[in-house]
DNA sequence: CCTCGATGTTGAAACGTTTTAACCGCCGAG
DNA sequence: CTCGGCGGTTAAAACGTTTCAACATCGAGG
């Protein structure tokens, strides 16, 4: 706004040269306390303020990282967010986070943004799964809680099949045989891994592939997961499953939910197990049984792989976390 | 990375002048078809991606708002911001997240270099208020659930005091006259606002201001919930209150956690009182009574009044709006 | 045949920094 | 005296765009 004052007049008033005035600003220590003195009253007085765009056009540094995320209201991601944000603020870098909301056209747009403001690096929880539409462009880009489909990013995942297994194989060894599979949608990435999880975990048990009842979803939102409580009592008694895995807490607590409000015991009337074991999870109506994720770490690592992109003899890793499961009430032993 | 192309990379590439390139970016129709064509092409085939910075250097503007959120992982939060990106997208403009996670210096560091990164506008839930930090510096600055201490900038708030002023007195009405009021630290205004109108509540009704136990927190988190849960069972029996009202939801949750935890009921032994209606409330154990905010349109209004912070004849505004009370069991009338 | 307007295209000047190489005193060593 | 070196300072050349005035080209109208 205002008359907009830049570096030479800074130097002006400061009677002195505007590679002086930079020098200040970049390297307080090669130029006279004296004259340092002035140029710093200079740019106060005027109340300069640097212009980062001329700065960064001219030596080719951002000092920013973006993480763009794919749902900024699931707890899950925030967590992760924090990990990256401890990173890059090691790093000396900061994060801007960008919200896909699931929507890949929002992804694009960010993606083409951040590749045109030239930040440092960019991390990315992609909405689908397919997309070579991270094809290199100059900035680095890593996958995080996906794995790269065609090994030509780094990228950090959690094992997402062995999680569902996990969960699954819970609900087979306290008793249950009609399982019920909350989640999707489909072209997201975790979603088919869990339910391939699951199914592998039906099969280790020797039940048959039909012992999983899948209810598609069309988020990972807790209204899905409440509709999809609707849509489980609406099946026949005989068929209803006696146990839903829900492929986020989200889904779960929804589910929760809707499970009381229509009079439904858990875990007696249905026993509900969750994924990422976010905050929530054991402070709900039923605590929740969930799979836990190393959130933090996840972030943290994504960003130190990110770090490591642009060194010499730099090589595409892809990391692969376990998942761990943690039993609580809502998937008690029937009793 | 790799020889970054340039604009007069993909002219020369095609056969025209740098200006004809601009002008295919920009103003595609005054470029005749055929030339159009051969420069897309030449853009597809070098990789070319715009350099912003440059761009943004020479024309001033910068597509681009941010949001310094107080607290990235409180639900809250997140639900303001989506308000303000359905507002900024309507007006072309994306939407870059930023967390000071309650601690000023970042914040600082943040605002430094949104200012310097020249933004279109910056919102700021700020974490201190005294803070006269929000000098005029060139990029208009919104503050978001919080009113402007000395009208310098649009605000847009929601009345705290009042919102403090329903919980308490719904408790009172409820047969209570111990009372807790659990949050901090005191430096948040938000904090200070929503116990003056806990204090108002007890005024109106005729009780003594040491009805009201203040128990105050490090931070506004489940953690910091479950530890003043633990302190408050810790009182005399004679002095314990009777009922809780917290300064937000994530402290209600850790609160209620600890409760069941320690073997206590809620509302029974203690009725509790959230902040902020988070959609987590409604599925906590003990389904939580709240005090609810309009955050989505928070975040809209927030957005529409920096967008027209730079019309010609602009004048500062502040809005407010009313909070509701949301009763649910966690305060069921004693029985 | 000349002029004019319309339609495309272009050369060159910004934009506000950082950076490099050169410059200027000045002092101490030779 | 001269010379080399050193602490400070600076002029000027980038960086990759956008924009503006000017310039071709061409067909139509006079």
């Amino acid at each position: 706004m205002k008359p907009s004052v830049g570096i030479r007049d800074v130097a002006h008033h400061a009677g002195v040269s505007n590679a002086t005035v930079s020098n200040v600003l970049n390297r307080p220590d090669v130029v006279a306390p004296a004259t340092r003195q002035r140029v710093l009253a200079a740019i106060e007085e005027l109340g300069f303020v640097r212009n980062e765009s001329a700065r960064q056009l001219r030596a080719g540094r951002s000092r920013v990282i973006a993480y763009v995320v794919l749902d900024a209201a699931n707890p899950f991601f925030t967590d992760v967010a924090r990990g990256v944000e401890d990173a890059a603020r090691d790093a000396g870098l900061a994060l801007f986070l960008c919200n896909s909301a699931s929507d890949d056209g929002r992804e694009r747009e960010y993606l083409e943004l951040l590749h045109e403001q030239r930040v440092e690096g960019i991390l990315i929880t992609p909405v689908d799964g397919e997309s070579a539409q991270f094809a290199e462009r100059g900035t680095p880009v890593v996958l995080v809680d996906r794995e790269s489909p065609d090994g030509t990013h780094c990228s950090v995942a959690v094992d997402d099949v062995l999680g569902g297994e996990l969960a699954v194989t819970h609900l087979i060894e306290t008793g249950h045989t009609r399982i019920a599979m909350v989640g999707g949608p489909l072209s997201i990435q975790q979603v088919r891994d869990r339910h391939e999880g699951a199914l592998r975990a039906l099969t280790n048990a020797g039940l048959p592939r039909d012992a999983l009842t899948v209810l598609e979803t069309k988020s990972l939102q807790v209204a899905e997961g409440r509709g999809a409580g609707e849509r489980l009592v609406g099946l026949p008694a005989s068929r209803r499953p006696t146990a839903a895995f829900c492929a986020n807490d989200l889904l779960a607590l929804g589910l929760l939910q809707s499970m009381t409000q229509q009079g439904l015991k858990v875990p007696d009337d249905l026993a509900v197990v969750g994924y990422d074991d976010i905050e929530f999870a054991a402070a709900a109506a039923v605590p929740l049984t969930s799979v836990r994720q190393p959130r933090e770490q996840l972030g943290r690592t994504a960003a130190s792989l990110l770090l490591s992109e642009n060194e010499p003899d730099h090589e595409h890793r892809h990391v692969k976390f376990q998942p761990e499961l943690v039993v609580r009430a809502s998937s008690a032993v029937k009793r």
